[in-house]
DNA sequence: CACATATTTCAGAAATTTCTGAAATTTCAG
DNA sequence: CTGAAATTTCAGAAATTTCTGAAATATGTG
């Protein structure tokens, strides 16, 4: 491996990461020696800088790729394939989000409605459909929370982010200021719309 | 595997979601089980509903104690362990969160702040440090933002959810109402406080 | 279209992770 | 304290994943 010692600590400290989270070492290399790097890089570069075999390097961009993760560009007068991650760290944080989203929310949402479409056979079945259910309710609600603030812009969402449960005494100042006194239960609960 | 179709189903499915986090098949089909199953559950039992070993279980039950996410009980008469994950699911998702935060995130910004402290000896180091210095702040953002939610009881969380990215209208509502008009830029920037 | 360069594919080697059965240890009732 | 039951540990087997080098394929230039 043949880098400076900053960006050497960070890239191994990102491969080993990158196992708790289902991607695989030489993945979480070349994501991080990307993310740092100033130019975008070449499939030559990056096998120089890891050392790693120039296979390798190419099943880990084409999965990158895969993940939207990375984008491909080229120089004038050059014809390899040159890769970079956004510039804008907050676009690297939507579609990490939306990945996995689709690749694990979703095909379990599927599931889920499926499951409790079906009649329950036994009281474990119903009880076990219950349990389903409190789960895709859940997901329901995080994923449509999430849908409707990936819409804004990133200077409102960090606005909104930076307030955290601060948020929490406007609504309690507009909940006063406009609720009319004895209507208590106005909430709506969980499972809502979508 | 002897369990309901239903129940086997989902069980299955999250086994193999488990790989992409990380988590083994089995500790995947244990966790799915608990959270579906009616009574605690005994080693013994796993064993028979998911056909694996017992040391198998053994393991794999440790390893969700680990993280905190079962519940080890008794009954009266009988010293076998039983399991059960909370009958919360948000308190699910609160543990799930803290302990991968604790895992993943809290390691990286350690290794962030050492990286951000030392003398860049180069243009491509100066650059890197910076990369990683906006990772380093978005990530105090977002873990700054789940601290603070974090505290809220559950029915407020839910609420605060539900609204989504309404919260900005209130917001813009607020500003209307109370900022004097004139000092139009005074929000606080992504890398404040804690 | 031919040729050099770049990239991908893929079979098998290497490494790692998962799983098991057997043995060791712990726990507790009598 | 003894012994049966429950649990854990652990060495190695099995399965899976990762990685490589060689071959195949694709791409663009002259």
């Amino acid at each position: 491996m043949n880098l400076p010692p900053l960006v050497q600590t960070f890239v191994l400290h990102f491969g080993e990461m990158g196992s708790r989270w289902g991607i695989n070492r030489t993945v979480g290399q070349i994501y991080a020696l990307l993310f740092l790097s100033k130019e975008p890089l070449n499939a030559e570069d990056i096998v120089e800088r890891l050392g790693v075999s120039r296979s390798n390097v190419s099943m880990g961009l084409k999965e990158l790729q895969a993940w939207n993760l990375v984008r491909l560009q080229h120089k004038p007068g050059d014809r390899r394939d040159y890769f970079a991650t956004p510039e804008d760290i907050w676009q690297i944080v939507r579609t990490l989000v939306e990945e996995r989203k689709k690749r694990e929310i979703d095909p379990t949402m599927t599931l889920l409605r499926e499951v409790l479409m079906q009649e329950p056979a036994s009281v474990d079945e119903r009880h076990a459909q219950e349990r389903m259910r409190e789960m895709h309710d859940l997901f329901e609600l995080l994923t449509g929370w999430y849908a409707d603030v990936q819409r804004l812009d990133t200077e409102r969402l960090v606005q909104l982010l930076t307030l955290g449960s601060k948020v929490q005494k406007i609504l309690e100042m507009k909940d006063r200021l406009f609720v009319v006194p004895g209507s208590k239960k106005s909430r709506r609960d969980a499972t809502k719309d979508k």
